[in-house]
DNA sequence: CGGAAGATTGAGGTCGATCAAGCTACGTGG
DNA sequence: CCACGTAGCTTGATCGACCTCAATCTTCCG
């Protein structure tokens, strides 16, 4: 990133247990984050409880990142997490005067805002099939080693990511294994090896 | 490019029919533009033809800004619509350099990015009769004179908007004129007077 | 080994989609 | 001014994808 190497900004370190929120929804913002190691949800909620989860945030991702001051997402670690933090304070006293700073925020909204104009889509228009497929090809593009896509979140997390219930999750990940398109590694159910990654692109429809 | 063409582009100023296509999807950025007078629909399609409508621009909006110099949406007129135009490149000439500038595009960006937030959540868990209710507020919010909220899209396009079908549209706002909390001005389905906003928002459970 | 959390699978219900018919508004030309 | 055609809206009937409820199974830990 680029704001590590100035000096003006303080760097530090912080580790979340699995479960734990890093930060609540309309509180202010006194840093920003980077994931250096874990994952991080990222969601709203309505009063009733129903979960919208916007983004998964893996190692690399920088998060938290908001203009006016208050979070607009509350934040939880998926698994134990450790966070670069940011003190959003030194990005504002620079931010001013420097512009390729300035630019750098400019960017990484405008990678949020990119991502959230495809999950549009997807929520507005996709099947739940066609869901799953593209979380997938998602998923395998940012985390997958090996060859293995060892998923970091629980089925009811991907539900609420995908707008749809953790049963149907279930449902359509043993149809793409049915189909030969996916298999699951020996005792673990979040470890997937993508058998067809062509077939299952040709499940996500993008375009 | 339609505009390019045009001798009205020198006073930086164009008007689009009703239904005509102001840029595509995928084409290069050449321009930013900001609405005068009219409505203009910004979507995406899946191959087959559904269509996911991700923001209406009202006058005084901007729009077509994108970092990377490609569109992401296809934006058309809804109805006649007059838009000023700024070339992009006059910006990126001096967005390294001009701190004030390149924060401004940051602000427009944030902007469209919290709309997609919020939009996310009522395509992911809203019910049909709490997405409706949230888009008659917030068109009541950004276009209502006279107390009258005039509907410039057609039904088609709202249930594109709301992830819905033009059908369920139709039947929420029949469901909502029957509970008092909304009327329709004779003679015309686009002009809706809001009879009870507080009850309107109750179903909208924001947050 | 025992309990809890998470995943799968089944059965049945429901909300919204689809298919279809009619209605209303509106523009066009006689 | 009216007949007519068309586009858009409403309403009804039926269908189906997804949700809900529930039972069972697996994995993971203490």
């Amino acid at each position: 990133m680029t704001a590590a190497s100035n000096p003006t900004v303080s760097l530090s370190e912080f580790t979340y247990r699995r479960g734990s929120e890093i930060y609540g929804e309309k509180e202010p913002a006194e840093y920003i984050y980077q994931v250096k190691s874990g994952t991080v949800r990222s969601y709203k909620l309505l009063s009733d409880g129903r979960r919208q989860i916007n983004a998964f945030h893996v190692p690399g991702d920088t998060f938290g990142l908001t203009n006016g001051g208050v979070h607009r997402f509350t934040t939880e670690a998926v698994t134990d997490t450790t966070v670069r933090l940011i003190r959003r304070e030194s990005l504002d006293a620079v931010a001013g005067s420097d512009g390729t700073l300035t630019g750098s925020l400019l960017d990484m909204t405008t990678t949020n805002l990119r991502h959230a104009e495809d999950h549009m889509l997807l929520l507005g228009r996709k099947t739940s099939l066609e869901r799953v497929a593209a979380f997938l090809i998602e998923m395998d593009r940012r985390l997958t080693a090996a060859g293995v896509l060892a998923l970091p979140m629980s089925r009811r997390d991907i539900a609420d990511y995908l707008g749809m219930t953790l049963e149907i999750v279930s449902r359509s990940l043993s149809h793409l294994r049915a189909l030969g398109i996916l298999g699951f590694i020996d005792n673990n159910q979040r470890h997937i090896v993508l058998l067809d990654r062509q077939q299952l692109t040709g499940f996500d429809r993008r375009n």
